[in-house]
DNA sequence: CATGAATGAGCCTTCATTCAT
DNA sequence: AATGAATGAAGGCTCATTCAT
């Protein structure tokens, strides 16, 4: 009556790496980040960020509940990194004109170099609820800490409301930069640049 | 016994069974730009757009080639109208000022209603080159045209980089205001409005 | 940006036999049936269904919400056969005890035939709220019919619960005979089925 | 940020390490009768058995060699539990109806308790060849047994073939009480307990 | 003895697209 | 021109089982 349940399990060829969960959970991160990053969300399938991670299918589960839940965390990682640069870059000392270049000129490079994972962050944020909700929550911190550095280096208050057009002009600029817009459309990107870094100085108070 | 009955027609409203090709062309793509705006591009369903529209399964690739296709027919035929719209708001009259602020309005409703729409426009931009290279065409043109109407209101001239900093800018504001950002940060979206409405004026020239 | 899109769908290459839905249904039902008697509800899948149906995967789900109702229909359909053999049987003339014996033998051999199938409406009577449900209409009805049975034969009425045993008994004794419990025990089955027709008698009134 | 602390132990209240054998084979035992028992063969998982009784997933298969060889010893574990509470009974003294009257009502309860188990093994007793060669052994046991008594107590003999039916209808009757068959039918469960006194004394002799 | 990270086959389900009618 | 049944690759997720430590 051959109903004696599925017998799968067989062999077990090869059995890399182990480790600690966390530097599994490491490994994993930094391999959807970057398969996010060249494939966008939707080309990206669980399996395939568990072998780049040099990992097999299942270990994902263990330490994701899904496919979101892993983008919000490259997506968190990442925003780690940026802001860890920024606070470098606003520490490296010289001119308010200086600074702020060197801040567009980093935020360019990592907006680059990140382009498609970011791409499909703002997808998400409109798509789903909780990529919105974390989102917003970045924001809120983004317009903080913006306040608390005119505040500390004693400059005039601006409204928050300026300072989220700054975020979004420089936002999609610098995601414009990295897509390739300005090339394609055979602008001059150094004006672009220019015109960030004025506002950087303005915002920067 | 539960044997399912004959399957009756279930007559959507409007079928018109045999009709132009012209007018069904035209309802696919108005089920079509629908859908996608409320449900986003990988959310759509491409049976169910000819559904929507009235028509059975196969319609659809009689008058597109995939739903890529109709997605930027779509989106080109939104982005006429929207043109369609700034132009009578140009020829509509009134100070400077005023019409700077009827166009922001108007952007902010149809960046409002058609804001799913948008959101899949700006992800297939990135992930699709077609869909890049048509949005390329489409900035070309606005870039064109804005210097055109300043010509021709006898303004002097900007540099392109400058017009497109200002797409950029708004076009950003415009969607995260329909995207309910400035509410969810519960800041003043008036005052946003406000600096939209100057930025358009100095774009006017 | 390797990010275009997946694009499967390629060839195309055999497209076997098409129909009317109805005929689908039935042949997906037939296959169906046949597997989950074979393999147990456990061990079939929905792939494999359509497959042994001669279609391709998909077309289950078109029919089809899931494999429990599938399942339900399956039971259904054999549930329907059933009655239609008994109806034949007590049809079909001759003395009481005669009756009583050949719907006996056909409750075995229909048994003895859709054992793995029963085996599986066992446990998911036990598992499953929705079949549980289901199956208790089914008693209901069976309650129900010998209660008519017996008024249209002129026979004094029993408690139901009398004949709710006696459907507990005969149809574990079916099922056991048909798993080859009486065999595999060395014990002589035609004393069971001996045993079975005088309930069954009893039953008839 | 949100990086999670090292892994803290959890301490299941009872963990033992390092025991001996028989305890950590008996604790799994336990843990796995009641995991089957409320979540069936299928639903239950088997490192969830191991973390129940407060081991780590491993330890399962140095005890058990798969899954069917755990549900078996728990099987088995029961019905030796029921074989002692049927020897109490029948050591407990009274009258013979009141000595049926107590062995009915004790094995609702204890099919009551164990449905689910009881249920999962009526399953795989059909699917799972060693499963069946296992129940058919204490099937055996149990005849050896009713007819060891009746010798016992001078009683006539009966032929195994009618032991075997009692066997199936109580087993089935008690089975379909415990799954509430009869309180859905909204039927009276003394007139049925009261039925199988009846079957009681005959097998009795 | 015990731990628990890792394995990977397999199942369920969706959906863009085709094509016989 | 329209229909809608059928296709089948792909992707999400589970879980029995293994084995390095």
């Amino acid at each position: 009556m051959g109903m004696d349940g599925p017998a799968h399990r067989r062999s077990g060829a090869l059995r890399p790496r182990r480790g600690v969960p966390h530097e599994t959970r490491g490994r994993l991160l930094t391999a959807a980040a970057d398969l996010f990053n060249r494939e966008g969300f939707y080309g990206t399938d669980s399996n395939e960020i568990a072998k780049a991670a040099g990992y097999s299918t299942g270990v994902f589960y263990k330490h994701f509940k899904d496919k979101r839940e892993i983008f919000l965390a490259a997506y968190e990682q990442w925003s780690i990194a940026e802001w860890k640069q920024v606070a470098e870059v606003l520490a490296s000392g010289g001119s308010e004109r200086e600074l702020a270049q060197r801040l567009v000129l980093m935020f360019i490079e990592v907006h680059t170099e990140w382009r498609g994972l970011l791409a499909s962050l703002r997808q998400l944020v409109v798509t789903d609820g909780t990529v919105r909700r974390f989102h917003r929550r970045q924001r809120k911190r983004q317009l903080d800490w913006m306040a608390a550095l005119r505040a500390q280096r004693h400059r005039r208050p601006r409204r928050r409301e300026q300072d989220l057009v700054y975020l979004w002009t420089t936002e999609r600029t610098f995601d414009a930069i990295a897509q390739g817009e300005v090339r394609d459309l055979g602008l001059d990107r150094t004006l672009v640049i220019e015109a960030m870094v004025e506002r950087t100085l303005e915002a920067l108070g």
